[in-house]
RNA sequence: GCGCCAGUAGCUCAGCUGGAUAGAGCAACGGACUUCUAAUCCGUAGGUCGGGGGUUCGAAUCCCUCUUGGCGCGCCA
């Protein structure tokens, strides 16, 4: 809100002095000063305009901050215009006063966006009901439920939504295994089929289908099939709970796409607009003519549908849904799929709706600086539930996000097992579990604005300064679907309360002055432990 | 061969819609507990931003090129 204020007055005032040439007052970028010598603020608005304007920029820094500088008494202690053209603010310590109260009866509101009317879809996680989430899945799992929880928090109307891939061959093929296993516990001596489900995981589910249909004399494969899917369903279902993610749609591929016609529907729709056409007995569509290296079959010459096929009608029906944005997260592997399906969306003529897709680079899980991900004995992945059986589930969200998404990720086990220094989240927890203790101590029951003394003290500006910056931190976090952005902010708003704690006795026997930081404080708070819940981790009041 | 992502401190990574002297954490080294939780703090050291061109007042950031690594290029999902 302050940097809007700058930036409001900045435009005004550009106005006013250069009539003639028209400014964007998006173009007025207020940015955080790196340095305590160059002020709170900054601006380089004078060099992005010299050329527009035909005027040195140190000229139009000049101009500006000179009229600044007149024009407002207690807004600013100081505007400095410097080298190239850099025009510097120091804010009043009112200002940064006021601004805290104000945010401070905002409370675990603060930072949260106005209420935008754009309806949007995330969908992630989607992993095959054959089995069980693994590390591959996880970090898409906490980069999406984090997204989601960001994007929500700032304002938008946000659907989280998993689709179940749960027809065709590999859903026939997990039948097959698991009848394979039933007949092997009832003593048939019969091989797993090359490319069925070797995991042993399907030993346990056969021991429970045992126990459902303990008669197997009239089973059909549909039973099999039917009994093993819903099974590792509520399996993925359980690992997302413990990871702390719901999902407000569980999208059926067989319900929603092939019992209600919509897959001939599409692909009606497909032929009417003249983007397939017929070849080697098979039915291709023209993504090329649409922006694709490639054309794709979308029904197979045995005449049975392909998988891309059930994906554009899902996406039309999400199109249909009415929503404004569909955004896709999907593993780093699948990234060809995302110009043929902006191509396919294309040839339907969808073009209202904005896509966007996060693509997830891989995880390593590294122990000892070894690389663990598969266990080379049984050839299995890690799963969720492995991993959360060694480290604390808040860690595992934590740590997920901390990477900007589009780059390979280690996840180093004996970083993420130490209580201390290495470990990001609980340097975080801890910090909001320092507070919560103060304020305990205290004794203040109410905390009074009123009754706040003037906070002057450079540590507690900076802190302002970085409570302020909370709002920004949403803000990037959401508009770029970055996680991380959120993860590096609060890292260092606890590292700024951790110095500040070490270098000033909160409370003292100067009671205006105590509460004036209390209030600081328990607005860190607010943002530590709000923060936290936006990135799935919990913020204990005592550690 | 084509496409996508990445190459920044010893390690793991931010910064990438161009801005001031390139940042953080860890590791290394040196300090701080009679004081609200030392799961903490303070300080030191550490860099040809993969190489080379270009664009301009100004490039880690944009363009071209080369190079290294990961992933993908099915009538699989």
């Amino acid at each position: 809100m302050i940097k809007k204020i700058i930036q409001e007055k900045i435009y005004n005032i550009f106005n006013k002095t250069f009539e003639g040439v028209s400014i964007d007052i998006s173009d007025v970028d207020i940015v955080d000063s790196k340095k305590v010598e160059h002020g709170d603020y900054a601006t380089n608005i004078s060099m992005k305009y010299a050329k527009k304007l035909n005027m040195n920029p140190l000229q139009i820094a000049e101009k500006i901050s000179n009229q600044l500088k007149s024009d407002t008494e207690t807004f600013f202690d100081d505007v400095v215009y410097i080298k190239p053209g850099f025009i510097n603010f120091k804010i009043n310590s009112l200002i940064f006063n006021r601004i805290l109260k104000d945010i401070y009866k905002n409370r675990e509101r603060y930072g949260s966006g106005i209420k935008k009317n754009d309806k949007l879809i995330v969908e992630y996680v989607s992993a095959n009901p054959t089995g069980y989430l693994h590390l591959g899945h996880l970090r898409n799992a906490a980069v999406g439920d984090s997204v989601c929880r960001i994007l929500k928090f700032y304002g938008f109307d946000v659907q989280s939504e998993y689709y179940i891939n749960d027809y065709g061959n590999q859903i026939k093929m997990l039948g097959k295994s698991l009848e394979v296993r039933v007949k092997n516990l009832m003593g048939e001596n019969i091989e797993m089929p090359e490319d069925g489900y070797q995991g042993e995981y399907l030993l346990k589910v056969a021991e429970d289908f045992l126990l459902a249909f303990p008669d197997t004399t009239s089973l059909k494969s549909n039973n099999f099939e039917e009994f093993a899917k819903d099974y590792l369903l509520e399996e993925i279902k359980k690992d997302l709970k413990s990871l702390n993610i719901d999902f407000d749609n569980w999208y059926s591929e067989k319900e929603k796409i092939h019992e209600t016609g919509l897959l001939e529907k599409t692909l009606n729709k497909l032929d009417n607009l003249n983007a397939i056409y017929d070849k080697d007995d098979a039915r291709w569509i023209k993504t090329s003519e649409f922006g694709d290296a490639d054309d794709w079959v979308l029904i197979k010459s045995d005449k049975s549908s392909t998988y891309f096929l059930s994906d554009i009608a899902y996406h039309e029906d999400k199109v249909n849904r009415g929503f404004d944005r569909i955004i896709n997260i999907w593993g780093a592997d699948h990234h060809s799929h995302v110009s043929r399906l902006k191509a396919s969306m294309k040839s339907l003529g969808n073009s209202q709706t904005h896509f966007d897709f996060l693509m997830i680079q891989f995880v390593r899980l590294l122990k000892d600086g070894k690389d663990i991900s598969m266990s080379k004995r049984s050839g299995q992945y890690t799963t969720i539930k492995d991993l959360l059986s060694l480290v604390n589930k808040d860690v595992v969200r934590f740590m997920m996000v901390t990477r900007s998404s589009d780059t390979h990720f280690d996840f180093d086990l004996n970083q993420c097992l130490q209580d201390s220094d290495e470990n990001p989240v609980f340097y975080i927890q801890y910090a909001n579990a320092r507070i919560n203790s103060i304020i305990k101590k205290s004794g203040v029951s109410e905390l009074d604005i009123n009754k706040m003394d003037i906070i002057e003290s450079d540590k507690e500006i900076k802190l302002i300064k970085e409570i302020i910056g909370f709002e920004d931190a949403i803000k990037d976090s959401a508009q770029s679907l970055s996680p991380h952005k959120l993860t590096f902010y609060l890292q260092n708003l606890a590292k700024e309360f951790h110095s500040y704690y070490k270098s000033t006795k909160i409370l003292n026997e100067n009671q205006d002055q105590v509460m004036s930081r209390l209030v600081l404080i328990t607005t860190i708070k607010f943002i530590l432990s709000n923060g936290l819940q936006l990135l799935g981790a919990s913020s204990p009041e005592e550690m």
